[in-house]
DNA sequence: GACACATTTCAACGACCGTTGAATACTATT
DNA sequence: AATAGTATTCAACGGTCGTTGAAATGTGTC
């Protein structure tokens, strides 16, 4: 039992995930998450000191990768021309991309992940400490680079724009459903290509029409 | 006790709809909600069956008024002329602006609600069941209306867009602290001529990017 | 093999959960 | 004033919650 290839600190952290994602905090319970880890009760506080605790490290475990890679691509895009600054559609999709390359990787897992922080995103006890505390530095940093793809772009409309490109982007990657259930079937929020193809070319759209002086109408 | 001016089943009402928002389904306690009802725990089980029961009531309450005000501004914009239809942006306006007037109205009462409704989207155990109950017809209603608006969209596009849209509404109007925090105070989220003037800008250019033939690069 | 130390098991604590049945108070009609 | 129906109170139920202390087991070191 316990294996080594998967101890029981890492099952736990993927039973919690799991159900945290699919129930909200409050609703699983501590058993439940032993029970679909195989272990006992109490070995949820001897790993971790609370339930809570054991939250916040579902939530911290996979926000440093994302934010390496994340910046890994940002990076990218930026020394891929280092005389001129890349594109708003380039900062974005190397937002988003790797976020589709973790699901065709290993999709059970990171869609439990952005499932969850979909639900911390829009929770008012959460939203506002949480997200700032695991994602402002990345986040900052391709404000940073919208900024400069931007130059005409008031302080306030790149808030709003990454706001609402923040709301966006959560819905869509925790998969709830709702886009299957109103479209009958003809799109399906799995479809990782139909995101790749639209999610950028949608959100840029929306920067560059409140962000730089229009050309014509 | 218990003014005729406030009945109280609505106070109930009240008083749920406040803690769910703040804090989700299942953190919060019937005994919570009735002490902030100033009334019997046992009252909650009479005006309503179960737990479960009153947080649809709570949900269904504010819909069928939501559905009705945001039909009349669709209706009305296109009615302004009714010889073409009316521009993306004035049915994503349709779409947004009852909202704020609402807010503008009671602002507490349906911030909470909105509140609520962003959590139900984001969550995969509800979010695809109960958006699609209470909302459904009237949003077939406003895709009916874009594709008009957009008549050399494909199927897809639509509801991508619209999903699009959908997540950085709820979030928006979740006002959930995290544009605030980023921001550091240069935004407010509870400032309602900001996503007024810049949401329906943002989210109809995504539409225009990505439903219509572009008209040059 | 004795030792220290990390890990796991077991049983239980008090608190609080959603829910209910029976008794009481209110309100309106006759 | 008697009655019927609605609204409210009170006390409690079985169950489950998060959490813990103490005992048992495993693991590597000298």
């Amino acid at each position: 039992m316990a294996s080594r290839a998967h101890p029981t600190k890492e099952r736990i952290l993927d039973a919690a995930e799991e159900l945290f994602a699919g129930e909200g905090f409050a609703s699983v319970t501590v058993r439940q998450i032993m029970k679909k880890a195989n272990a006992d009760v109490a070995l949820a506080y001897y790993h971790f000191d609370s339930k809570r605790d054991l939250f916040d490290a579902v939530l911290l475990r996979r926000a440093e990768h994302l934010n390496k890679i994340r910046l890994d691509a940002l990076r990218e895009v930026e020394d891929r021309h280092p005389d001129e600054p890349p594109s708003v559609e380039e900062i974005i999709a190397a937002f988003t991309n790797p976020l589709l390359e973790l699901l065709g990787r290993e999709h059970e897992a990171w869609q439990h992940y952005f499932a969850l922080i979909a639900q911390v995103n829009n929770s008012p006890e959460w939203g506002g400490e949480l997200m700032t505390r695991y994602f402002d530095p990345l986040v900052n940093r391709f404000i940073e680079a919208l900024r400069k793809a931007l130059p005409d772009c008031g302080e306030e409309e790149i808030f709003w724009c990454y706001h609402f490109l923040s709301g966006a982007l959560t819905l869509t990657f925790a998969e709830t459903g709702r886009l299957d259930n109103l479209s009958e079937g003809r799109c399906s929020s799995a479809d990782m290509d139909s995101i790749m193809q639209r999610m950028p070319v949608f959100l840029a759209a929306g920067f560059k029409s409140l962000c730089q002086p229009k050309p014509a109408n």
